[in-house]
DNA sequence: GCGACAG
DNA sequence: ATCTTGTCGC
């Protein structure tokens, strides 16, 4: 599967951070009128910067102006399965940046994903695990083996799942449109998640707060 | 056995 | 991720 790309020493740091995670019906975030959500995406840049847009919304339909920030870029190189350790410590970055001119968030939502990983530990969920915060992981493309063949044009929702337990959602956000790839990070449950991306969503492929921040990761 | 692998 | 022209459509 992954062997290719194998790294112990980071299987094992994934293995303890995975211990700070949270999801306990509790604890399990479901947003109320008013709830920061930061959505962040990050762009690498020739002079090894990193470009990280940062989007604002307050629950359900409050846009607060795109930041842009930057951040020096991680030492690491991208390996399929370990984003987390070549974006995360960017992301985390950019939110103490965005912390000194803003409250904290409720929720993150990352360009990337959560638990739909081979070791269940995605991006979303290294966020989540290092800040304490509900996060969600929405990816443009999938990560996990997943049999598109069974998932129709007319079909909006694919489940997918990690030997027996389900991970994440395919979704169709427009009829017809090529799905994303929604799972959570952190103190969140899928539905959740599912609902609250389909309220941050319009016209268009990706959810709005996504695009916002890719804008702002570029310009 | 070969391929495919978030950004 | 990024490299890119033209083209279609609102």
């Amino acid at each position: 599967m992954n062997d290719r790309f194998a790294i112990p020493e980071l299987d094992a740091q994934q293995e303890l951070l995975k211990q700070q995670l949270d999801f306990s019906t509790e604890n399990s975030f479901v947003p109320k009128p008013g709830d920061r959500i930061v959505t962040i995406d990050v762009r690498y840049l020739e002079n090894g910067m990193a470009q990280v847009g940062v989007d604002t919304v307050l629950f359900p339909d409050t846009v607060l102006p795109v930041e842009t920030i930057m951040i020096p870029a991680t030492d690491l190189p991208y390996v399929p399965g370990y984003m987390s350790f070549y974006e995360g410590p960017v992301v985390l970055a950019a939110l103490e940046e965005y912390a000194v001119r803003n409250p904290s968030p409720q929720l993150i939502i990352v360009d990337g994903h959560g638990i739909a990983h081979p070791r269940q530990f995605g991006l979303a969920c290294y966020i989540g695990a290092k800040t304490g915060l509900p996060t969600i992981g929405l990816a443009k493309k999938n990560l996990l083996p997943f049999s598109k063949a069974n998932f129709t044009k007319s079909e909006q929702r694919h489940p997918f799942y990690l030997n027996e337990s389900l991970v994440g959602m395919a979704v169709r956000l427009q009829p017809e449109i090529n799905p994303v790839f929604v799972s959570v990070g952190n103190r969140m449950e899928l539905e959740t998640a599912l609902e609250l991306i389909q309220t941050l969503t319009t016209n268009f492929r990706l959810p709005d707060n996504l695009r916002r921040a890719d804008a702002a990761s570029r310009k």
